[in-house]
DNA sequence: GCAACATCCGTACAACTGTACGGACGACGA
DNA sequence: TCGTCGTCCGTACAGTTGTACGGATGTTGC
């Protein structure tokens, strides 16, 4: 494949090139994104965001997953300052962190409003 | 590990579980949000929201990737209907489809609206 | 102290994803 | 029609990511 020449559209490329992003901005943008976009994870924070508070063990038995991947999960999210953790003996419970970005839930929301409305599996089968 | 013997907080695991989605479900919001969570598509998208129509070689240079790799990209972005194109002789013309979910634009925005303000890299290093 | 528990961590492995390369197609110009 | 161009596609490879397993940590109750 050719090592493009040269531009076509040079007005349209100077007019780009003022306004998008480099690659490491976008990076950072990309890593909140990446965490989200894994089932397990999404389920994880939509679990957390209707019940404030949950532990480990409880959110792997209402996900359907081991304690392994509850864990990861969370682990993951807790590392980019999604979720928050708070220690009571044994138990660790979970909760949304107070930053957390809201254009984000509310993109997530609307889809599954969506795709509620057009077919795509019942919502009781976890 | 254990294999979550018993519920702690069998309240809140009930709540939770009449609300959150199935794992089918969260699989088409993420498949979405997988592909935008990549630099290079992020970018093509973000250059394609300032200037409606580029084609795949200008997009190239813009960005400082090869072809293959724009074209790798936008072919994804393409199959999940969030870029369209326009054939024009041997140009393609791609453009932003025009359903592309508004909120997921807001946060990807914002945050780099946050990181401008706080230190991370010039605006023009491309 | 000892055993059971809830969670975390390190490592190894399997699956997925992006990239590079070669070749294909249709379009343009001589 | 021939060569070049812009783009697309199939395959192979390398890097990354989630999972499974064993073991570690700190906690509770006997």
């Amino acid at each position: 494949m050719a090592d493009h020449p040269h531009p076509h559209d040079l007005d349209a490329l100077d007019r780009a090139r003022k306004r998008i992003p480099n690659a490491s901005q976008c990076e950072q943008v990309t890593s909140v994104l990446t965490l989200i976009a894994d089932p397990t994870r999404m389920r994880l924070l939509f679990a957390l965001d209707e019940v404030d508070e949950l532990c480990v063990g409880d959110l792997a038995l209402l996900l359907g997953v081991n304690e392994d991947a509850a864990s990861y999960g969370l682990r993951m999210l807790r590392t980019a300052g999604l979720v928050e953790r708070r220690k009571a003996g044994r138990m660790v419970y979970y909760r949304l962190a107070p930053g957390f970005p809201e254009p984000l839930r509310q993109h997530c929301l609307l889809r599954l409003g969506e795709l509620g409305s057009a077919g795509g599996g019942s919502q009781s089968e976890n």
